[in-house]
RNA sequence: GUGACUGUAGCUCAACGGCAGAGCGUCGCCCUGUGGAGGCGAAUGUUGCGGGUUCAAAUCCCGUCAGUCACCCCA
């Protein structure tokens, strides 16, 4: 590679077929959100400081794409599509008509060291029931959150379930500090990944739990069973922790509801140890994980009751998540799980020469009028041998030659690429083919 | 943000102090109005970039940029 200039880690440049891949994507969500009543939002790339700033959690704040513009003020680009969506709620409050249900799907930048599924510009495909407390509301997103992975075509993966209010629970039951919170919760997150003994150490050497505290709380997270055993267990064993049997029953809610639509359980798992990293959740959260490869969680997603209220001094709960696009693409690519074909041209019109370019420009110009995508060769003075070439590299599927003897009947010939066959035709015939 | 590994032709890789190479692809011709197969031929490049050591650097050293992996964290 000769170029001086090179883009920036962890940012891409996207050609035809990685734009297709999104695109189709994109359009599985938008389609699933509509259906469940969401309607779109978009929000500015670039916001005051102050909406993300304490919102987040430290580590998040390490990721800050933060700076002073030329006027001095302190700006950044949008590390989350919610919380822009909450300051653009906050500021709209009394134009909107509640619950107010939306999606969102718009690019956010984190100042993370690039990896595979990881990057510092990524595309948030959201959606949010805003103004409702109800929990069915987070019922209704994982049921639409599963309709959605189905319909990209996935089979093995599933929401992960769990709520901030048990967690709190928890380390109420063990006697932790509710400063200590966060840090549990990361901590505890990682259990299936790194295991029991290594997140007691964790939790003692690096968050500073006393070790009798880590034991109980590690207790607790031994329980097991299927998702209705290990409710049963966690609010016998919880019973005198009102904040965790009320988490407990808020998630008895979201199971009944999926009862009640007939969800496969092979969708979901109450997964007590699951937290979500960000600081603003309050009751249910939950990931989607697809289960095969290592790709891990391809959505984020919880109820957040305060952030709004923080913006404007009143109250209004709030739910829903995230998921990641480029993660899904990534799999969907390596499973090869769609054929994209990034040409969406149907026929090429080859040039004979100059003294047909006319003829050429002519036909091209009919079909076009007939709204069939179609290239007139670019070149004036290419032997047609070269230009069916081109279009075979291309994978376009239709070439019209038309020469002299073409010209001299007032027909053209159609060569389909893919059988070679080949028609004269007239070019009203030409149309009609290739429009079927 | 921390640590490890990697960076050579469009792609996959070789050369590991001594003239920078192969396969695939690309281009041309065989084929003056017909692509895919085949035959023949050609071009590939400041070895990511910048510096240093050396008679000599793709190779060793330092820096830098980028990628991968493990942490951190997360979509």
């Amino acid at each position: 590679m000769s170029t001086k200039i090179q883009k920036l880690a962890g940012f891409r440049d996207y050609f035809a077929e990685d734009v297709k891949i999104r695109e189709y994507v994109i359009n599985v969500f938008k389609k699933v959100f509509e259906k469940y009543g969401y309607e779109p939002l978009e929000t500015p790339a670039l916001e005051p400081s102050s909406i993300f700033v304490g919102e987040l959690g430290d580590e998040a704040e390490k990721l800050f794409y933060r700076f002073k513009d030329q006027g001095g003020r302190d700006v950044m680009l949008k590390y989350d599509v919610m919380t822009s969506m909450c300051r653009a709620v906050a500021e709209n409050i009394n134009k909107i008509t509640f619950p107010y249900k939306r999606y969102q799907i718009q690019s956010v930048w984190r100042s993370e060291k690039p990896q595979r599924g990881r990057f510092r510009e990524f595309t948030q495909c959201d959606a949010d029931t805003i103004g409702s407390p109800d929990v069915n509301c987070d019922a209704e997103f994982i049921q639409m959150g599963i309709e959605a992975l189905k319909n990209l075509g996935f089979q093995d993966f599933r929401a992960n379930i769990n709520n901030r209010k048990l967690m709190n629970g928890i380390i109420q039951f063990a006697g932790a500090s509710i400063k200590e919170f966060i840090p549990i919760c990361i901590s505890i997150d990682k259990l299936p990944k790194i295991g029991k003994e290594k997140v007691k150490k964790e939790l003692i050497e690096k968050r500073g739990i006393k070790a009798e505290i880590a034991e109980k709380i590690l207790e607790i997270f031994s329980l097991s069973g299927n998702t209705d055993e290990l409710l049963f267990k966690f609010k016998k064993q919880l019973k005198n922790i009102p904040i965790a049997i009320e988490g407990l029953n808020e998630l008895e809610t979201i199971f009944n509801y999926f009862a009640a639509v007939g969800l496969e359980t092979k969708y979901f798992q109450f997964t007590p140890y699951i937290a979500r990293g960000l600081a603003y959740y309050t009751g249910p959260v939950w990931e989607f994980e697809i289960i095969e490869g290592d790709i891990g969680s391809v959505a984020g997603c919880g109820r957040y009751d305060d952030i709004i209220g923080k913006f404007i001094g009143k109250s209004v709960p709030a739910t829903g998540g995230s998921f990641g696009i480029e993660r899904l693409v990534e799999v969907i690519k390596q499973r090869k799980m769609i054929q994209t074909s990034s040409n969406i041209v149907k026929i090429l019109v080859s040039i004979f020469n100059i003294d047909f370019f006319n003829n050429s420009l002519k036909i091209a110009d009919q079909l076009r009028k007939n709204n069939i995508s179609t290239i007139l060769y670019p070149v004036i003075n290419d032997k047609l041998n070269k230009q069916l070439k081109y279009a075979d590299r291309k994978g376009i599927p239709y070439v019209v030659i038309i020469g002299p003897e073409e010209v001299a009947k007032n027909v053209v010939k159609l060569k389909n690429m893919k059988t070679g066959e080949q028609k004269t035709l007239s070019i009203e015939e030409t149309i009609e083919t290739v429009k079927t």
